[in-house]
DNA sequence: TATTGCTGATATTAGCAAATATCAATCAGC
DNA sequence: GCTGATTGATATTTGCTAATATCAGCAATA
């Protein structure tokens, strides 16, 4: 019986103790120490607490706190796959930048979309301080969330949920699409041909919506002749513009759904004599490295994984610091990038030029 | 004092209890009941024990074992970058697929070269059940390891260490710099421009080295006039073409130490009119997903960081395994992939035609 | 009634102690 | 001396318990 078991008043005080000595509760204490914002406590209350802790001699000790202040914390970064494009790769990094903002660590690992491999690397997880998850996934698509990471907050990237249980963030696809399309009206084109991506896929889809959109809000008439279907290789953005140009009345314009097409679209063009963007002005989709190294340099729109991975990380860490709001949809912006292969307008007033980079 | 707390006697029977009903060590019994492979036991002794346990209803509970049968482990794979390039995601994805063979979890964690984050980060981890340290760069280049890290099993890839203490995985720059100009000089070349990466950069001056030792081996003197120093940018290998192009004695076979600036070289040989590859062959290297899509399709060899980050696992699993080697380093070999723009051959007797893709 | 100041009840954690694994050292028998 | 069998010592882990955080709700006051 001897150090090991602690007397009544022997050893370390607890607030238990000052709280006696002030004449106060425990919960007032742990308010009056732990400096919780919102607190309502009178001047006179909180002198007393301090003095009787001094007094004392108490040793503050942190303890049951979901996330101790100073501690290291971790968000997890879930990604279904990542070596086919760079998109991946620009969330995480966007993501992990604001974390690093607030001194919140990233960790990724990639389950290519399978449901036991996420549960059990989580699982295995569960002894660090994570401070939430993110769910990113290649293509926009619904997702199922497993059970087993049901008791985490979560934002999905790229991705949603059949219930609208989590925040996630989204790629304007759609104003994007619309933008593209707006660009080539106002460089004065009023024969626009629209090469889409794979069918099926939730891109594809909302870039010709938002095409679709364009045309209607300037009044031009949507000819399904000027629609290809594609499958985001350049080798169909090259056989669908010979399709496009064959027509009895070419068009003066092509939105190619993303840059890879873009890339087979200046083949055709030029195979076919065609001047780029005298004749044909063309704007891709994505922003890819490459785009800026075709001739001319491609016009295309920003596909926002970056900032998309930046947004998520900020919903979380606000999440995880008390500001609860209902799961929302944010779509984030696809910015223009306008270069050569748009032109510089061929007839009268319109927008002042872009600067390219 | 009733339910909290445990009299001499009563509550659940301990292995120091079987030990004590079976006239042995707790330890002896604890070899008993876990089944220890290689333990030395009388069967005496071990059916003593068995008996003692089952009459006291002893349960067996696991406690004590650092990494618990069937529990996960995991691997962590530190890199410096991500965006840029998809280097990174592929020496990660090649690595993962091997540790997913053996059912290990990967992690990936970003550092941006930061030893404080990195020592931070694992440090965070260590609670985890790490079975070791994959350490990638986005450049060839000496590293230095953080002393915190000293106590994990660790593998270079794409990197080395001063004193070698690790084991490391680089690609086979020096043999891809000659396999890719024999390649040239098998089709018929005779007269091969370089055109160099950034200087400084490992990857620049091994592929350059290549290049001479296979001119050397072919009898061909070095002429420095055909060496062109580059910056892996497509702006580089279109202006230093046109130089080479202006040379009295102009190359009939350019290679490009990567594959952006080879797409600069095109460009190049298009405006002077020159025919790829009947007027100059051109081959790059990296074999980025644009090479398919030039006109026409462009010679190049992989740079192999899936299959190095493949190795890179298995190196780790092999050490966690027991088996103990001294540090190595491990070259991967750039494979060549020929395509059309180094041409069916001009002259005559040479290699067996390689099918492209 | 609205607001302020505090507390009881409950969720959560840090630290600890007991339980177990492991291995070098020891022991007994030949 | 040699070899197989056992154990003491120690590292590691799990579950337990006291300490702390937090919030709804109560009482007093304006």
């Amino acid at each position: 019986m001897s150090k090991s078991k602690r007397q009544v008043s022997v050893g370390r005080p607890t607030m238990m103790d000052v709280a006696a000595a002030a004449g106060v509760s425990q919960a007032t204490v742990s308010l009056v120490l732990s400096g919780t914002k919102g607190a309502r406590l009178a001047d006179a209350t909180r002198g007393r607490v301090l003095e009787a802790a001094q007094a004392l001699g108490y040793r503050f000790v942190r303890r049951g706190t979901k996330a101790p202040p100073g501690g290291q914390s971790t968000i997890v970064f879930v990604a279904d796959e990542t070596s086919t494009d760079p998109w991946m790769s620009l969330a995480f990094e966007g993501a992990r930048d604001k974390a690093l903002e607030y001194g919140i660590n990233m960790l990724m690992v990639v389950s290519h979309g399978d449901a036991d491999l996420e549960s059990n690397i989580i699982g295995g997880l569960k002894k660090l301080p994570i401070l939430g998850l993110i769910y990113g996934t290649i293509l926009t698509r619904l997702v199922q969330i497993p059970s087993a990471l049901a008791d985490l907050s979560i934002v999905l990237v790229n991705c949603y949920d059949e219930h609208r249980e989590h925040h996630c963030v989204l790629p304007g696809d759609l104003l994007g699409g619309r933008t593209a399309t707006e660009h080539l009206l106002l460089s004065g084109r009023r024969r626009i041909g629209f090469i889409n991506g794979q069918q099926g896929v939730d891109a594809a889809r909302d870039r010709l919506k938002g095409y679709k959109q364009a045309l209607a809000s300037n009044d031009i008439a949507f000819d399904p002749a000027l629609v290809r279907p594609g499958n985001w290789e350049p080798s169909a953005g090259y056989e669908m513009t010979l399709e496009l140009m064959a027509l009895d009345n070419p068009p003066d314009a092509i939105f190619c759904a993303n840059d890879m097409m873009a890339v087979g679209c200046f083949d055709a063009l030029k195979q076919l004599g065609a001047r780029i963007p005298d004749d044909v002005a063309v704007i891709g989709f994505d922003d890819r490295n490459i785009a800026q190294y075709t001739h001319p340099p491609l016009s295309t729109l920003v596909l926002p994984l970056y900032e998309m991975g930046r947004t998520a990380a900020e919903l979380l860490i606000d999440a995880a610091g008390g500001l609860h709001t209902n799961p929302s949809r944010i779509k984030v912006e696809c910015e223009l990038i306008a270069r050569q292969s748009t032109g510089t307008q061929r007839f009268a007033d319109v927008e002042a030029p872009v600067a390219a980079q």
